[in-house]
DNA sequence: TAAATAAAAGAGTTTTTTATCTTCTATTTA
DNA sequence: TAAATAGAAGATAAAAAACTCTTTTATTTA
């Protein structure tokens, strides 16, 4: 479904999301220790997102990652973008380079009907969004 | 979303629906022409659902791929439980292991919702069901 | 301003997926 | 029954994805 980079990419966002809050900055560590995944890979994906303007990030001590009020307001979509493509939102069920109304695959009205939802769930869904339930621990992203 | 090897194998299969009908045998370069394929490539597919006994062949002059009629009745997600296993109808949307109704991540909820509509509508979705539409050059299999 | 801290950058490795090639075995039909 | 046909099997190779390691650069603060 979604590239496990990608994954690993919506984790740490939202991680960072609710651990950033009134200034708080968090380093890499944390983030990996947080979101359960391998420190250098993630620091990889995350030096991508910042390129692309998506997370924060200050150097130095105290330095770290954060989400400004701007990219507090950035969807999941935003996010598998930037890593993953738009194919998970266009592409074709059956991997079809030309799938379209007047050239459909067999499955292609069902498809796009599934896809453009999952495209409407991850638009709608905001970073911000997810930091109390996290807090009052009623969803999790890693194991214990 | 599907393996590519699992695309294929859904094309290859309902190409082999269409093609197979009263008692006729399909090649397995014909197949690959077919739905525009790696020869190769799909052959070691087929050999693996005609291993689980969801397609049926011949060898010799004449021999090939077909379906009987207990096998036009397979679904799509039968092919997709074979070739990618069941992690797309069951496994968390952000990758965790442990992803539950009592330790749900955050977006367990709207993606159990996606993944269950994928589901049925691979479960829905027939071999037999596709032949007319092809015939007819509604739907494609291929780019030309 | 020097030392410490933390991200950025880039090269390199491993694993998985996708694809290819060659040989073998079974079946049919002339 | 020999030749032709066609799938089965296994080894190999190329490409992509996932992951690791090392060095560099920027920033802060004591």
């Amino acid at each position: 479904m979604l590239s496990k980079t990608c994954e690993y990419a919506i984790r740490a966002m939202i991680f960072i999301a609710q651990k950033s809050t009134d200034g708080n900055k968090i380093g890499i560590k944390e983030i990996a220790a947080g979101i359960d995944s391998p420190v250098h890979f993630i620091a990889k994906i995350l030096q991508d997102l910042s390129k692309r303007g998506l997370v924060n990030s200050l150097k130095g001590p105290n330095g770290g990652f954060y989400l400004d009020a701007v990219n507090l307001k950035h969807s999941l979509a935003d996010i598998v973008k930037v890593i993953d493509g738009d194919k998970i939102f266009h592409g074709c069920g059956l991997g079809l380079k030309q799938c379209s109304e007047t050239h459909p695959c067999p499955i292609h009205t069902e498809f796009k009907k599934i896809r453009n939802e999952m495209k409407h769930m991850l638009e709608n869904a905001k970073l911000g969004e997810f930091t109390t339930r996290l807090d009052q621990e009623l969803t999790f992203l890693k194991r214990v």
